[in-house]
DNA sequence: GCAAAAGTGTTCTCTCTACACCCATGG
DNA sequence: CCATGGGTGTAGAGAGAACACTTTTGC
């Protein structure tokens, strides 16, 4: 057995939630934005002073959903405008004791993100330069972003990283950081349109050279697929 | 709280995990392939004599993977040709104690269920023919098949429900199974042709009509592609 | 020979891609 | 006027759907 300062029964698996967040950051230098997400400094003993994710113990009466929310709030402070189940990790050997993390990840706007960036021992990182983390934290972060980039090519999730109105180039931008990768503005432009998420407002982005249509997502259309778990499991209490 | 007559800790939240089995029967009637699972009968309180997935609790010294194999093989005496995580359940109120479901999919071949057949409480049911089942267990098969029928049409897990060799009609009927949709012989050919992922033997497949070509997998190709948790968590112990 | 499944060829449409080109604005 | 990003046009490559057609077997 393990020698442990606090905490329950150690001959009990506990359940723990965890949450990946994304958002986007302007670099200054380019000015391109990166995909960053925000990482707590651990102050007890199992890897004390390594960065990880946010989260905490899921309580007897709340289901996954809800402790995602709840601790992913307390921890960082920040509203998410996506959040799903991504993966439930057990390995035995994870943690000193045996915990079973149930993970999430979530979208947060820039705007929230800086809204919230304040919070004591919570600093953001740019995923493509992430610090050592602790426990198994490494491995999901990697797993989590590989879900964002499938994801971002199937549905509209890209929406969560947006504002209200953005323009078609900032909407690249979002697919880009993503990608790691440039796309042709002219043949992305085709595509967003065609696939009938978008609505034209008539309002246009001002400020250096043409102005260019700001754009909405089309609220009847949704997020993202869920198949079968849209609105049962996941939002009950 | 909730009276129980057996059990730990009733304030403590405990880990099942289950698994949805999928495999394949050939209907007398039409000839033609459906997709089936087996089903465990419950012989204690919460649900007694309902339906239900097979499953377990976790042990504190086994990974999830290695409690998904040992409780399918314990309550089923199946072997699995593919096992993957579908998603944690852990709704409030989905048990009457505190119960997170960590649940699993997986897929037999149909000599493989034929042979483990004759299990205690266990009976095989179409899953377009389901019988009411315990707990939220519905709710999780409509999920898994979802899942079932997406990740056919990007990975090549149609392999998992047959045997070793097949021809390319066999291979079609487990497609039309899964979409429950009439696929063109000629277009499906030259599909499943140009993956690569088929390795044409000198076999043939003789009855009526004229002999049809015995295929096999490719096994350099991947099952499926699950990102960065191909074996790292996922094999670990 | 005939029915039926195995297997091939052809055409049409649709999407993606590359890239040329015009438009509108700040400086 | 000119540089730059906004926005449109267009031609080619490739995938998928529909379907005509040939081949090979059992009966």
């Amino acid at each position: 057995m393990v020698t442990r300062t606090a905490g329950p029964d150690v001959d009990t698996t506990r359940v723990a939630v965890s949450t990946v967040i994304f958002s986007l950051r302007r670099d200054p230098a380019d000015d391109r934005p990166a995909v960053v997400m925000p990482l707590v400094r651990r102050t007890r003993d199992p890897y004390e002073g390594l960065w990880a994710l946010p989260g905490g113990w899921l309580d007897l009466s709340e289901s996954l959903d809800t402790a995602a929310s709840r601790t992913l709030g307390e921890t960082t402070g920040l509203a998410p405008s996506f959040l799903e189940q991504l993966y439930a990790f057990g390995a035995v050997d994870r943690s000193p004791s045996r915990v079973v993390s149930i993970v999430y990840w979530a979208l947060v706007r820039p705007d929230e993100a800086e809204r919230a960036a304040a919070e004591e021992n919570v600093a953001w990182f740019d995923t493509a330069d992430l610090p050592c983390l602790a426990f198994d934290h490494r491995e999901i972060v990697d797993y989590a972003l590989w879900r964002l980039r499938s994801k971002v090519g199937y549905s509209r999730i890209a929406h969560g990283l947006l504002a209200d109105e953005f323009t078609l180039a900032e909407l690249r931008e979002v697919y880009e950081a993503i990608y790691s990768r440039r796309l042709d503005p002219a043949n992305f432009r085709r595509q967003v349109e065609n696939s009938g998420t978008l609505i034209p407002t008539e309002r246009f982005r001002t400020g250096s050279h043409r102005p260019a249509r700001l754009y909405r997502y089309n609220r009847e259309v949704e997020l993202a697929d869920r198949g079968p778990l849209t609105h049962s499991e996941s939002s009950r209490s």
